[in-house]
RNA sequence: GCCAGCGUAGCUCAGUCGGCAGAGCAGCGCUUUCGUAAAGCGCGGGUCGGGGGUUCGAUUCCUCUCGCUGGCUCCA
């Protein structure tokens, strides 16, 4: 199990912490009384609550937590104190001999003396600390069972876990289970649906997504951006085939190290072909076809390419883990004095486009090599040193996430927060040292000799699919005008100003803004209310006046209502508000 | 893939302790032509996710399977 070793909190965030761990104690000893054979793993505290998980003769059902829950109030009534005891692993292992999780825990525990917690009839392995008694706990709730391997390995017996959320007040669980709420109401999966964005298909597969209108439209104006931001920056666009001959993985070694993500192969000619799961190889036969100088360096090769991986079904999740993918990926080829400023370069344009999608939280790790690993120690050192540096020269805070590199080298990921909090993985710059050898990737140096490119593998928005997750989460639907499916929606009041709203949309269009004229024999109410449902930034009420003075009266999805103006200044602050990317509807 | 739960109309959801399947919204038709978040009336619409079994009879019970949800694990 990975920890992430604790700074120095709070005296605040300690309390919360011995209250939720102090909960799962709690909740252990009504799941023991319950079930009077049950075997405990692990009870540890979790963002928000805590969890514990049990090896138990029957399968928990959601029926069972109300009942837990109402045990557990009982013995906060009650008011039991926590004894904390010493012992040796010795004792320790008598104590609990017939739980053979806490023995393997004893096991694994270095130091010779262990400690126990106990309150009531319930005795737990646990370093503690623990609130004084049971009564400090007031604010907590039940919340989800679930399966969970012991200690993560699917190779191991799955116990039962139950998830419960605990707080300081009761105030501040209703909060929390507010913001949830608030966050479910954001929950891309029924936004999509109810906007209309995209599909899924039982019929089609999982995890293959189907962009509707709407929702391409979304995706159209973030490729143009990102495809101009690229351009501006030395990128070149490529596009590859979507198969290619096993041998081609064979090379790369997807075949070897990645196999479990790919898909069968196909026969062609009596040729085994796979889907792609991957775009670099590809890249990397397009740099190959002639020879390069050092002066030729950088290559920078992007492409939005579609890639396809086996997940597992139990991962799919809407947009954001699913089987078919575009990534806004780019390979760089260049010499490893270069290296730095390219990441560099990355980093920035990275930056640029999580503060121009609107994230203003986001956290940088650095991850290092891991235990099995491509290319020299040594190497290795000078790259992440390279990428250190870069992230240093910028001013980046960042974290290091020790071990946690890819194989094949150093990278450098990030991960952005929506408005809701909620961590998405964004950006990930990853170096190569495997790939270029494999596929004798080189150029020719001011010394005439050929050497080995450094490569970088990079993508700024991770794919099309899970970015779109995340904005709709972030914007909770309600899109910046420059990424709104539709921009502008005109209603006629009566059938009779058709032909005016005909003459807008046209206008409009002209200008390549997103129109739709909603030109059903329906009242204007009911066409500002879907509108509105639809979060269409601007509507134009078109009747009787507008028709007369060529002008137009515009409502805000907010509700705001700006003074009737002439089309054309209309149209000109549109464009500016959609040029700009501005976040404000405000024209 | 594993654990638990779920799958009823295009959508959101009732319902049947085994006996002809329901609402609202959406759609279609007619009436209404309206000034900033839902006009009125009418009409269609379902092998109750799919296969097999038990039963006189299954949407309901059993079983297999597909999919979804929450986790585990993994990741763009």
């Amino acid at each position: 199990m990975k920890v992430n070793q604790k700074q120095e909190q709070s005296a605040g965030e300690e309390h919360l912490e011995k209250l939720r761990h102090s909960a799962s104690h709690i909740m252990a000893e009504v799941v023991q009384s319950m079930f009077p054979g049950a075997r405990f793993g692990i009870g540890p505290t979790i963002e928000n609550g805590f969890y514990y998980d049990f090896d138990l003769p029957r399968p928990l059902t959601p029926e069972d937590l109300p009942v837990i829950e109402a045990k557990m109030r009982e013995i906060v009534k009650a008011d039991v104190p926590f004894v904390r005891q010493e012992m040796t692993k010795e004792e320790a292992r008598k104590l609990f001999a017939s739980q053979p999780y806490k023995l393997e825990l004893i096991d694994d525990i270095p130091d010779e003396k262990v400690s126990i917690y106990r309150q009531g009839s319930f005795v737990d392995l646990c370093r503690g600390p623990h609130v004084d008694s049971s009564g400090a706990i007031s604010a907590f709730k039940l919340v989800s069972i679930a399966g969970a391997y012991w200690r993560g390995d699917e190779h191991r017996p799955m116990l039962q876990r139950i998830y419960g959320v605990a707080f300081e007040s009761q105030t501040e669980l209703e909060e929390h289970l507010k913001k949830l709420e608030e966050a479910a109401k954001r929950d891309h999966r029924k936004l999509g649906k109810e906007l209309d964005l995209f599909s899924i298909h039982d019929e089609v597969g999982p995890g293959l997504v189907h962009w509707h209108p709407k929702g391409a439209a979304i995706r159209c104006a973030i490729e143009d951006f990102w495809k101009d931001e690229h351009f501006k920056r030395g990128y070149e666009l490529v596009y590859t085939p979507h198969i290619a001959r096993v041998d081609l993985w064979k090379t790369s070694g997807h075949w070897e190290f990645y196999r479990e993500h790919l898909y069968s192969p196909m026969e062609v000619e009596g040729q085994e072909y796979i889907v792609k799961p991957m775009n670099c190889a590809f890249h990397i036969m397009m740099y190959k076809t002639h020879l390069h100088s050092y002066r030729d360096l950088p290559v920078r090769f992007a492409e939005l390419g579609t890639v396809y991986r086996y997940e597992l079904s139990g991962v799919l999740h809407g947009l954001s883990r699913v089987r078919g993918f575009t990534q806004d990926d780019a390979h760089i080829f260049c010499s490893f004095e270069q290296l730095e400023s390219e990441v560099e370069g990355v980093l920035k344009l990275a930056l640029f486009m999580i503060d121009t999608f609107g994230f203003t939280n986001y956290k940088i790790m650095l991850s290092t090599r891991p235990e099995k690993a491509a290319g020299a120690l040594e190497i290795w050192d000078k790259a992440t040193e390279i990428l250190r540096r870069a992230m240093e020269h910028l001013h980046i805070d960042f974290s290091v996430d020790p071990g946690e590199g890819v194989f094949y080298g150093p990278k450098i990921d990030i991960k952005f927060e929506d408005a809701v909090g909620r961590a998405w993985q964004g950006p990930t710059i990853q170096v190569d040292f495997n790939l270029p050898q494999r596929f004798n990737v080189t150029y020719v140096g001011e010394d005439g000799q050929e050497h080995l490119v450094a490569m970088v593998h990079r993508t700024v928005l991770g794919s099309m699919e899970r970015f779109l997750a995340s904005i709709i989460e972030h914007y909770g639907g309600a899109f910046p005008v420059w990424l709104a499916p539709v921009q502008v929606a005109i209603i006629p009041v009566a059938d009779r100003h058709l032909e005016y709203a005909r003459k807008l949309e046209a206008g409009l269009r002209q200008e390549r803004v997103r129109v739709a004229v909603d030109a059903r024999s329906e009242r204007m109410n009911l066409k500002i209310r879907q509108a509105q449902l639809d979060k269409v930034p601007y509507m134009l009420v078109i009747g009787d006046k507008e028709a007369a003075s060529s002008e137009v009266s515009v409502r805000l999805r907010t509700g705001e209502q700006l003074p009737a103006q002439p089309f054309d200044t209309f149209k000109g602050k549109l464009g500016k508000v959609i040029m700009d990317r501005s976040k404000d509807l405000r024209l």
